[in-house]
DNA sequence: AATGAATGAGGTTTCATTCAT
DNA sequence: GATGAATGAAACCTCATTCAT
């Protein structure tokens, strides 16, 4: 194969390895499969990653990275709660939408038991979570968020709530920017009216 | 080995199969450890299950049949929304954080990709999603919840914020029950009130 | 199951071993299909056979028997050789045309490595073959066929030639009872008159 | 171990399997031994063929390759029918003498079940027997063989001759040339002047 | 750095046989 | 004698990983 730079090959590895897991499964994603969708051959798989387990983790650090970048802008914004977790939202969704097969991978994968990394470094849910925890403990500090609440639960009820748009998106093939605008919206305004008539 | 009943039998190996694959995996649990566990040859469990998958498929089948005969008698109570969704929701936590083990391989293994069974058979979250969603229904049409909701975003929100408690659980040793009762009515209480502060 | 007599029980067993075996050959004929076929429990089989093979060699034994009983007959009758030829190849076609499942079972299984027992009692073919050279050999002797002929040579034809009209009628469905009369007189006559033109 | 071109490594895995094959039957022939015998691993006869009945499948395919080769080239040699058919039984019978091993495989797996491949494709014994009809048929057409002959039946009758004469070889240790000069011979002797004296 | 043939541990599954009832 | 649940050895095959080229 012609030369390239190794972060080129690298790069073209970790793409292949999200459409080949994300169709497959991680185990059912065989590193033959990946090397020849990354046009490669598999020994030099493993000049860029030790194992198979490697790729996974890389696909997950490579996401958990593009989080805390976009994560780091929006705490140095200074916008309040309400709408960092708005953004926050847009954006997860936004990047989910438009990527529909690794979102599936993401979604898959995410609880994979792990064996030679800890758990808090793959689990890129828990990532996703204590974002929005941050975002909810920033709320409260600023006084735009009830204080009583936990923010870990209420962290979970954001994220289920988008990962719910997330999986139903899988099923169907409607536009994902109407959807988008929509869904990020209407979880913050569930968030802010509560659910039930009346007796607030 | 004495001869058995055969439902006694094939509910040895279930509960030998939740043990594994809770602790390894489902990839990683080998036939032959569950069958050591179960106290039965390997030979044994093909007697029961025509292939390994098939202990995985019974597992969730006796899960989603006893959440939905609970489901069942709750939605003939004709008890109020919040109070079904809130006894729901309950049992639900009360369930998983008893039994954390089959928890863990209940959200581990939820996703895994399906061969023989349709998806919907499989998914054990999706029927966690459409019984509250259900839930949610009812109470449109009873009027005590809002009727712009989404219900499947919202049960998205429910599921998500009940199984942030129950991960958080398999990081804790502290007795569950505490924790039961609080969770499941803050995770209401936050539906109720919103989390946003003086705004509603 | 009702009670019988043993030798209809083991007859059972062995026709419901012709049917298996000749249906999914002898590695893939299970002890559980031929029991069910049987009408009767695997472990049945076991008071009649002290393991699977004994069925084959049973099977075999039994033909090997009609065919010996039919062959002293016909020793016995004084005919002449190319009578006794001629009424041998008629009668191992009837039957084998009568019954291809159990022809083809024969056909397939003769060459069946034997473990245990010697070749010789297994080896059906041999059994024909020296029926044949037996009565070649007496041909022979009374003059009636050329003494320097090797019989073993001559019968491998003879038989060679009926296998031949077996086979084939295995992937025919016209009337057996013509072909045979035909076949046995065909084959009779060809040895008769060698098959070139002129130069006998 | 060290790399070889691709075609000398399935040769050294068909010629594995012919001995082992020959010496257990297919069945009892285990992937584990043919590799072992081949020097090879086990991982490496999956690299050649794509499961163990592949390699019974080539091992078939190589001979019949043979025979049409020969086969091709006595046809277009012009000889009369006799000749050919002389020449063709001294090289089905040379070789067989020559490599008895492969001979019992062939003649042994000859009827073996076959799920992937039509019947035509392997059976190994209806090309011989095809190959001598067409030869009879000659024979035939350019008058030096009786027109109202049935070929199949003949072709029968000669490849049945034949295979008596490698069968009885595998229990004896005698020098083949012999025998095979002898042999080709006298079937084509007694194919010329019938075996009854006299009566032609 | 790239290749891909070779490796071989290890997993799932089958099925003849046993033996308690 | 009959039953059939239980057994467990043994086979096929996969595929992550290595290393000579």
């Amino acid at each position: 194969m012609t030369r390239k730079k190794p972060s080129e090959r690298k790069e073209e590895i970790r793409e292949a390895g999200i459409k080949v897991i994300a169709e497959e499964g991680f185990h059912d994603a065989t590193t033959d499969s990946i090397a020849e969708v990354a046009g490669v051959s598999v020994g030099t798989i493993y000049n860029y990653f030790s194992n198979k387990e490697e790729i996974l983790h890389y696909i997950f650090e490579v996401e958990r990275e593009k989080i805390t970048d976009f994560f780091t802008g929006l705490t140095a914004s200074g916008l309040p709660a309400e709408e960092t977790i708005r953004r926050f939202l847009k954006r997860y969704l936004g990047r989910a939408l438009k990527n529909r097969r690794k979102s599936k991978l993401l979604l898959d994968e995410e609880h994979r038991p792990v064996k030679k990394v800890s758990m808090e470094i793959l689990d890129y849910s828990m990532l996703l979570k204590s974002c929005v925890k941050e975002l909810l403990e920033a709320g409260i500090s600023e006084g735009s968020i009830r204080g009583e609440l936990d923010p870990e639960l209420v962290s979970g009820m954001i994220i289920g709530a988008a990962d719910s748009v997330v999986v139903k998106s899988f099923f169907t093939d409607d536009c994902p920017d109407d959807v988008l605008e929509g869904a990020s919206e209407e979880i913050v305004e569930t968030l802010k009216r509560g659910i039930f008539n009346c007796e607030n």
